[in-house]
DNA sequence: TTGCCTGCAAACCATTTGCATCTTG
DNA sequence: CAAGATGCAAATGGTTTGCAGGCAA
């Protein structure tokens, strides 16, 4: 069996705390959900919790390879767990609105920028900008 | 003969500044440039400018069409001429360094989008994260 | 002369950091 | 009990805004 989160933590050096639980939780639970909305999440359970320590924990699962993040938007980033990333997200400059689909369309891109160029492209952050079909018509 | 950039301007209400003109410049000159950088570049001509002044009119010339920007890291945005746009940035995560391609290589993701999805990519402001070749190795 | 523009300063938002204190292992 | 983690407050970086004075048309 997989080595448990818990195990990775402390094969690290790392700590388990109540914190980093509730963070890893909000996040399961959210989904795309900015470092404030994260915050306010866990806050529901555990009132004390700074919003610094979010983002030092944030830092933390990504390292750790747990969660990923991606930029939606202009503002604050959205973090999701790392295995539900297999996505890429549309983002429609008009209505906001943020649509993932399957990787395999960008199977081809990503293969020629491979063979091409020998860049290794990161799937799980690309956002690609544009207009919807509901906002073209 | 096209409509000049001041004719744009005065048709559609706005007026002609020398900071307009210098911000335009500067972003020629740059390209891939933040607003920190155009700033400065302005400055070294004419000292009184402020960096307001700078997003005030980089705003105003990203509606006219005349410049895009794109996120090609953490920190600020980078602007240059639309006119000059026509390709897609590799960012390397590891080394920082910025590539440019050629849009054919997206071509492909493009379509798609657009016959399966009806969606409208941006290409402009399309960046690409991942790991070049060097740093693969 | 009108009202769009600019400079300045202050406000803002997202994020980071220093430090004293608390907790985990 | 030692090192790592947290909370708090203050600093930071990037960007926006209100307002009084300035300048283009």
């Amino acid at each position: 069996m997989a080595r448990t989160w818990h195990e990775e933590l402390r094969s690290r050096g790392y700590r388990v705390t109540p914190q980093r639980q509730l963070v890893l939780e909000a996040v399961t639970r959210l989904g795309h959900a900015t470092p404030e909305d994260i915050c306010g999440e866990v806050q529901e359970t555990a009132r004390g919790v700074n919003i610094s320590t979010v983002y030092r924990t944030l830092e933390l699962l990504e390292e750790l390879g747990m969660v990923t993040h991606t930029h939606l938007g202009h503002g604050a980033p959205t973090y999701h767990l790392a295995s539900e990333a297999d996505h890429v997200h549309l983002v429609c400059r008009n209505c906001e609105t943020v649509t993932e689909v399957r990787p395999e369309l960008v199977r081809g891109l990503v293969d020629s920028l491979d063979s091409e160029l020998g860049f290794a492209t990161d799937v799980h952050h690309l956002t690609i900008f544009g207009q919807c079909a509901n906002c073209r018509s």
